[in-house]
DNA sequence: CAAGATTGAACCTTCAATCTTC
DNA sequence: GAAGATTGAAGGTTCAATCTTG
């Protein structure tokens, strides 16, 4: 059962619940499934791409990215948490590697002494200078060329819509 | 596309490689982190609501649909990996952690002494018959509401051209 | 010897507890 | 006492090695 109701139509069953319909049609099962596994190759791909030509995972990647384009290539730790969509004790064991690496370093925050600053070496720079390039023109060749020009901007508005429902159920 | 065409050029700069354009518009990079955001959100709301109401994960409740889908609801474990993107190791210790909750089973396969068959028990059978309405509902709610009827089909047809520049530059 | 599945080791992430500073 | 960050313990995933069967 799970996720469709057989063979049946494209139009869903009438709805015992009253929140909304029970069963997905078989089209839009398609696209959601299909969205799934998309991203996950999509991901897969670019890390793999990435790896092979930096050593870096698209985490790291991401990590470098974001101190780069902070003030003083500096972010607080939980600034650089929320923007890359890590746990607290997930991005100060993150930092913790880039940094045995010498990509990325601590320093004290001067403002405030119970925080920690990471920062961008200039060896994390170089390897980003390095990257950017070829990572740009996967995430060119594999997403924004296939979606088309056009359908950009649809799809940001279709993103903005799931942002608005998520937000709105927020507790 | 409507999307922006703010201060620094819309347009990407001269190829300096001869593969494609170097760096991202605004907008593009808009798109791509937003990609990025909205489907990590989603998916975490979509987990966390399943886990509240049946204490399985998206990715165990995955395995389950697949192993219901199939027919005398088992598969083989090679075959119930690939469904579910997971390497051969882990869907062992998945279906490791379903049996000792009760919700799967593994048995011989009768065609092949070196394979094992995970199947579905009843009480797997329950969990997803009662799990399954609220999920497909936050599935519309999240996704399929918001993007719209009339926007899924240009989404699906994104999706599998997506799919095409993947496959295309596999080797 | 190849294929299917499992096991051991390593890696990465999170939660809970802790330590320091405000 | 609360906030920011780190550390210990636990959970889950993958790679490499192993075991069994074709």
């Amino acid at each position: 059962m799970a996720l469709e109701r057989g063979g049946a139509a494209e139009t869903a069953p009438s709805d015992p619940t009253g929140g909304g319909k029970d069963w997905l049609t078989p089209s839009e099962q398609a696209v959601w499934r299909r969205l799934l596994a998309v991203h996950a190759r999509l991901m897969l791909r670019l890390d793999e791409d990435l790896r092979a030509a930096t050593g870096v995972s698209l985490g790291d990647y991401d990590v470098l990215v974001a101190l780069d384009e902070a003030p003083g290539r500096s972010l607080r730790m939980g600034d650089l948490a929320q923007r890359v969509m890590l746990s607290p004790s997930g991005l100060t064991r993150r930092i913790d590697r880039l940094a045995a690496r010498g990509l990325a370093s601590r320093r004290d925050c001067p403002s405030d002494g119970r925080g920690s600053l990471a920062s961008l070496t200039a060896e994390g720079r170089q390897l980003l200078a390095a990257a950017a390039p070829a990572h740009v023109r996967s995430v060119r060749r594999y997403l924004l060329t296939p979606v088309g020009p056009g359908a950009l901007g649809d799809l940001d508005a279709a993103l903005g819509r799931i942002c608005d429902a998520l937000d709105a159920d927020r507790c």
